[in-house]
DNA sequence: AGGTGTGAAATCGTTCACAGCC
DNA sequence: GGCTGTGAACGATTTCACACCT
């Protein structure tokens, strides 16, 4: 089944409200106080739901459990993956000890950097090795994903060398740069200037809708 | 002129390659290399340069110094934004120093946390404020835009508290979790584990476009 | 020949409106 | 009465195709 990606980005927001919802002991949700609590229209909650079977009761709404279930199948994963993360500087520092790498499906399993007062040492349990030593450990390791965190200077080359090992899937790139890759590999960019710049836009302009 | 917001984005990244571009010396780029350099379609880049009027030579391509120039007119912002950033853990500590916030456009100018060890100190040049002063402190320093750095649970009761100064204008969202805002407020979030989990999904059924 | 600018067509995504069920 | 599921209408964005310039 295909899943267009705006939906896909609701679906994995549905799961975490429902997840709230269910610590906080609520049993039943309708499409509209979904949407209120989103931000979106409840029209739209409906129909993202009901791609997937008709999963809720009419005249009552959704049950949580069952709806998060559902969910949680869409968007289950048939594997753990391994991540390398390239540029221990701040921001990588944070991401590794950051919730969002905390998880069943995927772990951060080696770090990647060029500094001499890096590599070699140990960073919440992951060691750290040099960049020029990618391709060889993303084998070892069986990498598949990577998180970029590099200066945008590094970011191309960086990807590159990673690529040769012909292992890596998928990119989350952090660096405030487009990155060219081959067909087959994905790459999302997560800019946190683009998202800056952007706000600051529709400051600027009459207000626009939140997103 | 209204912009629409996939446009905006692109905007800044033209210009963001135009700088670079510059840099490098290059003086004239057509949208077919500028479409290769950023993924996108050689009329994708036309079309987003046309809406601002003839700006190319056809036949030639465009001039980098000058497209570069006509695209920082149109992201250009009249005054400079004051920034508070709630939430000085890893993620707020790597963001205070991070690149994207140094800007003339834009500064961040008082930081805030609950934590003892954490208010009153200063952090790379600006201090650290409890929570529960922010109503205060966004007045006296007049901070128009919000960074949002805490935990999921702590995310709504921030907003809520620091729009009451009724001087908030835009805030930029980095917890996993969507925040209610009134209307006139405009929010933009970027969320990791979104992100992450929307590679992940993509990983898993037959691969798609990068972004 | 090579590359822009741009209407028109195609595609993609959201919202409406209402039938159908609880 | 209230709420879901969904085809149809709508709106937004991308892509095509070609006239036009140099």
């Amino acid at each position: 089944m295909k899943v267009a990606e705006p939906t896909v980005e609701r679906l994995i927001q549905y799961r975490r409200l429902l997840d709230r919802l269910n610590s906080e002991g609520v049993h039943v949700v309708s499409s509209k106080e979904m949407g209120e609590m989103l931000g979106l229209k409840a029209s739209q909650v409906r129909k993202d739901l009901s791609y997937f079977g008709e999963i809720g009761k009419r005249g009552v709404g959704y049950d949580v459990d069952r709806l998060r279930e559902h969910i949680s199948e869409i968007l289950s994963q048939p594997q753990k993956w391994n991540i390398g993360l390239v540029g221990v500087g701040r921001l990588g520092e944070a991401l590794v000890d950051h919730n969002a790498f905390i998880s069943e499906k995927y772990e951060i399993v080696a770090l990647f950097d060029v500094a001499e007062t890096k590599v070699g040492r140990v960073f919440w349990g992951r060691r750290c090795y040099h960049v020029a030593d990618m391709p060889r450990i993303i084998d070892e390791l069986d990498i598949e994903i990577l998180v970029l965190t590099v200066p945008k200077d590094a970011a191309q080359q960086c990807v590159d060398s990673a690529i040769k090992a012909g292992r890596i899937k998928g990119i989350l790139n952090f660096s405030p740069t487009s990155v060219v890759v081959p067909d087959g590999v994905i790459v999302y960019s997560v800019d946190i200037t683009v998202e800056l710049e952007k706000l600051l836009f529709y400051l600027k302009h009459g207000g626009v809708q939140s997103v």
